[in-house]
DNA sequence: ATGAAAGCGCTAACAT
DNA sequence: ATGTTAGCGCTTTCAT
């Protein structure tokens, strides 16, 4: 009908005093499983509807040091990221919590910042490729701030991690490029030192291997299209030019598709097969069309969060999960003969 | 030198006890602009380093009711508003707040949810093309929580909100088009009920007639990639068919530029010209280069971040501020004669 | 400039 | 099952 008769606050006193009852009434009212008749509820519930009374979680949390707030930090928010931080953040709504989101360089350790973060009284924290020190991840173990990263940057002991499946798909992808007959395989790796770039390099390679091929060509993209032309240019005119190019990701493999295409003439999914990973938006465009391996978005989130109610059942039981993507196959490969 | 001596909780009580003095004091030492002389101060400072002490935010929120967390809501966080958030949560840490982040439907009026994050004593609400009530405007503005719209799906009157120059954007590129000799110029729309779309599509009509042309051409292509493509070939297959299409956005006229050269082999460039809007990342890709008009992040989350230090001295001091762009001309428009 | 005391809105013993 | 009493950690009058 009208406007809501929202008051500047309404506290928990202002509806015992309606409702004639004590304010430990009203609390239990609103609280899951608290002892409390039926009756004493209805009538709670009442004179809190009348007055559009809703607890404060800040207040609540002061006393019962849990906020529903999750604490998520990541290094980037773009592309890949972008999907995540949109799921997450869903999934997290569904579930009654918030999500307190922080920007972290990529390259220094957040310490300080997840400092701030933690002093909102957090019940768990998310990092997505973020750095932390272990004197950190030792202070949220002690402070029963439950940890998990997802698509970890170093390699973290005792931390719960949820990761996609870098070794695996890059095997797929090994291969099926094997299979298509290709016999001068490259690989653009992504930065060097990125234990993604370096996974999906060992499956990949492993893969060749078990078929009898080696990968001696190599270039590094840095995981983005600009850089990426750039290696794709340099892979393509060397002399013993790769048939075969898989790169880290599907940001450098558009753009490899894009220069062997278009500065050099080649056919793609003929002359030359062209691989990427994670299944970004753009690999599926048809100027593309890029044979990939998917990074599980949904299922990586939900594992995370089961990751999470776990260890606040016990807050000591960690652990690795991988989940497995699907394998892609477009027309930038060659087909199977 | 070895770990930091962080106890479970530090309190100002433990601080004050250490430094003989009262809690008050420690209060005091911690609030910028309170009455405390230097050598007390530095007694404070002196202990609380030692005990690793910071003020519980959670906790000094409660008595002052500002709690230095920004609200912010976006229907979207792909493409276009990844970036956004991610300035604006790199800005919103420079100033020492912290972003309390939302997932809001888009069709969906919010308020449910924006009820929540309120109840967080948020100091301020920033949503990025979300759709809320009148009266949950009204509440916050009661309440004393400065609101401040990015991108508004609908006329909000009495909102402060930051756009970009869509009107102004459009007319540079009807004017462009115009001036490099098109006669059969189209528009492709995002949505026909999104302000963006028709103030895009309006500052273009305008600037065209002020040539001396009319757009006659015209398909809704929903802002996406996908969409686009169908759009672009129901334009393109016309017996009247447009010599400049210009496309509400960039993933649409990636699309078209698409279609057109490869399923109907024109010259763009040449033969036909095509703009989009809000030089998106992929807009820049050689495959695409695409002349378009910047949708200025940088700039926007700046005058936000204004509006609200504005919004913070004098609640009912409101604009309308609109963030002028860029016309970066490339490849896909014809070169002027 | 400093300290003592009251209270922000809530939950959590402890009674009954 | 309900009410009473203490706090959670901090800021803020109000004294001095």
């Amino acid at each position: 009908m009208d406007e809501p008769p929202f008051s500047e606050t309404t506290t928990a006193d202002d509806v015992a005093r309606l409702a004639g009852v004590s304010k430990s009434a009203v609390s239990r009212a609103f609280t899951p499983g608290a002892s409390i008749s039926p009756k004493m509820r209805a009538k709670v519930e009442a004179a809190a509807n009348e007055l559009g009374y809703r607890p404060n979680p800040i207040a609540r949390s002061l006393t019962t040091r849990r906020s529903a707030i999750i604490g998520v930090a990541m290094a980037n928010m773009d592309q890949l990221y972008a999907p995540l931080l949109q799921r997450l953040s869903e999934r997290l709504t569904e579930e009654g919590l918030r999500l307190l989101l922080f920007k972290a360089n990529p390259q220094r350790i957040a310490d300080a910042e997840l400092q701030t973060i933690l002093s909102y009284n957090v019940d768990a924290l998310i990092l997505a490729s973020v750095r932390l020190s272990d004197a950190f991840a030792q202070q949220c173990e002690r402070g029963g701030v439950p940890l998990v990263l997802i698509n970890p940057v170093e390699n973290a002991n005792h931390i719960s991690t949820v990761t996609g499946d870098d070794h695996g798909g890059a095997r797929r992808i090994g291969t099926l490029i094997a299979k298509a007959g290709h016999v001068r395989p490259a690989f653009m790796a992504g930065y060097d030192d990125a234990p993604t770039s370096q996974l999906r390099e060992a499956g990949y390679r492993h893969a060749l291997s078990e078929a009898g091929l080696s990968c001696d060509i190599r270039e590094v993209g840095h995981f983005t299209f600009e850089q990426g032309l750039e290696a794709a240019r340099r892979l393509l005119s060397r002399p013993d030019r790769p048939d075969a190019i898989f790169c880290a990701n599907d940001s450098m493999a558009c753009a490899t598709v894009d220069v062997a295409r278009r500065e050099f003439g080649l056919d793609v999914g003929r002359e030359i097969s062209i691989v990427g990973f994670d299944n970004e938006t753009m690999s599926s465009w048809p100027g593309f069309d890029v044979t990939t391996y998917t990074l599980p978005i949904t299922p990586m989130v939900n594992r995370t969060l089961d990751l999470l109610q776990q260890l606040w059942r016990d807050r000591s039981d960690q652990s690795k999960v991988t989940v497995p993507g699907e394998l892609i196959v477009r027309s930038s490969t060659r087909p199977l003969p």
